[in-house]
DNA sequence: TATTTTTACTAACAAATGTTAGTTAGAGAA
DNA sequence: TTCTCTAACTAACATTTGTTAGTAAAAATA
């Protein structure tokens, strides 16, 4: 007999709160909550958690170690920086598809982090911006992009894939791959005529 | 001698509480975290505003109803297409920068609203960004913008327009005007060389 | 002036919060 | 079997929550 492993109870609970913190806040999403999902009393769960503090350490530092680990991995293939700021936006919309609430959290609850992971999670952030802003940069440098504040174009593109969460459903009009085309195009084409 | 009118007590607690809420949410603020920043006990704000319901309900409609107001404006105006998705995301970054938290709490903590009102807000919301879209669908329709997806587009323009919030520091390296500049670069133009 | 209205206060409320203590049923190892 | 460990439970805890009642000072109105 094949077992499949079924998720260890962790996992679920780490899953179910990604999903109510998505929803609800973390401030609005109680214990309770939580283990009325995964179907459990709320006391029951800190054989698994340590702490509601420690589920939302959890699902944030997952998906910044995630972009980390993207970016440092684009930045050594042998590409031009159109490719590599195109392969960024992909990553940022196939996270967002594959493990929207996760990514939700992480770039909404991220803030009630405590106070000593908070700096860790911002400092852990800022090195991802400005890794991303120095490709910008160079493109601009190569004449491959316009002269923008690299900057303001390093915001509208994390802001432009950032809320796909909110208005993108699997299996409407759109797939994941026309949208990644469209918002690609959309970025780095623009709205007008050319 | 002359009187400088002061403001109300209740827009101080309107205006306190939109500030909290942008830093720590709708569920993270109290009514005593309020009342602190005001300068007043929790209970003495029940003479000014009915609830903390009702606080971000005052708070959400302003803004929504700016928007709605600025919408059918532009509308009107004897403009090309383009102009008209300018002017839009200059009211749109001008709001931000003036009005910072209240827009802030109208696109985070809208979901908080009591039943009867959300979906009152969310048809407002909705109606927008159907006037919106329908101006970038015109636009395309006449040759004036590439035929993107019109869906895509207005969400991309929104999102970018969204989170000057988190960056836009006053007084900063950049102007209000020239992060306008920019961003309408970015969107309309795109990143790429042309 | 006298009277009414406004606005602040303290005290208290019931409900909800995150979490701990103590217990018990079941599974695996000895 | 016997022992140990895991993972669930119920009960309870101290706080914190939004809000109301009752009251007193101050301001506005007559």
């Amino acid at each position: 007999m094949t077992k499949i492993a079924k998720p260890p109870k962790r996992q679920i609970i780490l899953e179910e709160a990604a999903k109510l913190f998505k929803d609800k806040g973390y401030g609005g999403t109680s214990m309770r909550d939580i283990a009325g999902q995964v179907g459990m009393e709320a006391a029951s769960m800190y054989n698994h958690i340590k702490s509601k503090d420690e589920i939302l350490d959890s699902i944030c530092f997952r998906i910044s170690d995630v972009y980390i680990a993207h970016l440092q991995e684009v930045e050594q293939l042998p590409l031009t920086f159109g490719e590599k700021v195109r392969a960024l936006i992909r990553l940022h919309i196939q996270l967002m598809v594959e493990d929207g609430p996760a990514v939700s959290v992480a770039n909404h609850d991220w803030k009630y982090l405590p106070n000593a992971r908070l700096t860790e999670f911002t400092t852990a952030r800022r090195q991802y911006e400005k890794g991303f802003a120095a490709l910008i940069a160079a493109g601009i440098a190569a004449g491959e992009f316009q002269t923008v504040n690299p900057t303001v174009a390093l915001f509208t593109i994390l802001s432009a894939v950032r809320w796909v969460e909110l208005w993108f459903q699997p299996g409407r009009s759109l797939s994941a791959q026309e949208l990644e085309d469209h918002i690609i195009t959309m970025l780095l084409k623009g709205l007008e005529q050319r």
